[in-house]
DNA sequence: GCCAAAAACGTACGTACGTTCAAATGCTAG
DNA sequence: CTAGCATTTGAACGTACGTACGTTTTTGGC
């Protein structure tokens, strides 16, 4: 392995266990194996390799959505949402590291633009993602880019975002105790309690 | 004021507009007009008064929930989420800086016992506050903490979590770009529709 | 096998950081 | 008025940081 690629993963690895500014290049370099003056060679700056890998963890972390959403879609419509839960809720405690650069990426956002630009994207398309789990087809191919922003501005517009927000706010749950989080029975049980107001 | 208050609402500020770590005491200092030195003697170091801040605005943004709740817990139980849903998006673009503050919060507590807690607790008694306010009666003063902590395990306990899990995803979604929120109306169609599977 | 480019290395520089401490000032009780 | 305490100030210290060198080693095309 290069040190190009070794740095980048001990980058990841730091940002998970001391966050972004805690993290020092010669920590990297530390736990990398490989040599300081590397960073700016490869990189150009501490900086630019932490940002680099915020967003390459934060595309790993869309792509455990995506395996969600794709466990899910061969079922039947009305089972998607309940099995893509399952499937989430199973994952999330595993997939702690990335989970943990993914919160150092959102507390970047705000004042680094190229972090922001990715995480926007990356949100559009998880709620895109997810609205065409609940309503649309598996996977269709065909109509792939258009139904999707199509869905966004749509009268189905805020299912995307209900979803994602769901699953973003149950990972933040996650972060801070892995424990306290609901099981998908009780998130469908609670989901169906709060769109079906019929009684009482 | 005193330089001790000025030190603390100094540093909630800089957090808000640079981030925990990009924050140095010397910029609290400048921000607050309280001299470099007193930050040691009022707090006994930077972070400490950086954790302090952090907890206040949290406390501040747990704030912004309870009202949310309590100004839905006059109506009737079907409307109420609606109507808290209406409160806080409304609420979320105008209470920025907290919500930067927070973000910082969680971004900090996996390194942070003192902010993780707070945070764990925080969460817990949102998320009490909201299954409380979807089921149960408005604000029953004599049976608060007890019936509070029966509902988190009781089998109403995901109800809570799902509600808090919303909000805080929508939270940060507003983060990173609040033009793409949904509307509370969108909001209350999408739980509807998640919820009552009946066809197809 | 040779040579130029790429990569890895060792090191040191300048700086900005958090903290400390003694001196100066303000405040209140006696 | 003043003695005693709390606060504020000025200045400096030691340190750890990111980065920029020049040098050495490795790589790949001929």
């Amino acid at each position: 392995m290069s040190q190009r690629e070794d740095l980048l993963a001990a980058a990841r690895a730091c940002l998970a266990d001391k966050g972004f500014h805690r993290t020092t290049a010669r920590d990297i370099a530390a736990a990398s194996g490989a040599h300081l003056a590397s960073i700016g060679y490869h990189f150009g700056s501490k900086d630019a390799l932490m940002t680099l890998a915020a967003l390459e963890a934060q595309d790993e972390w869309g792509d455990v959505i995506s395996a969600v959403v794709q466990a899910a879609g061969v079922s039947v419509p009305s089972e998607r949402l309940r099995i893509a839960l399952e499937e989430f809720l199973t994952a999330l405690p595993r997939q702690r590291e990335p989970l943990l650069v993914s919160v150092q990426a959102y507390a970047q956002a705000p004042y680094n633009d190229e972090i922001r630009r990715s995480l926007t994207l990356a949100g559009e398309q998880a709620r895109a993602e997810l609205a065409a789990l609940v309503i649309g087809p598996p996977t269709d191919p065909d109509l792939g880019e258009d139904t999707a922003t199509d869905m966004e501005t749509a009268e189905n517009g805020g299912l995307g975002a209900v979803v994602h927000a769901l699953l973003v706010g149950l990972s933040m749950q996650c972060l801070l105790d892995p424990g306290s989080l609901p099981s998908a029975d009780q998130v469908t049980r609670a989901l169906r309690a709060l769109g079906g107001d019929r009684e009482s």
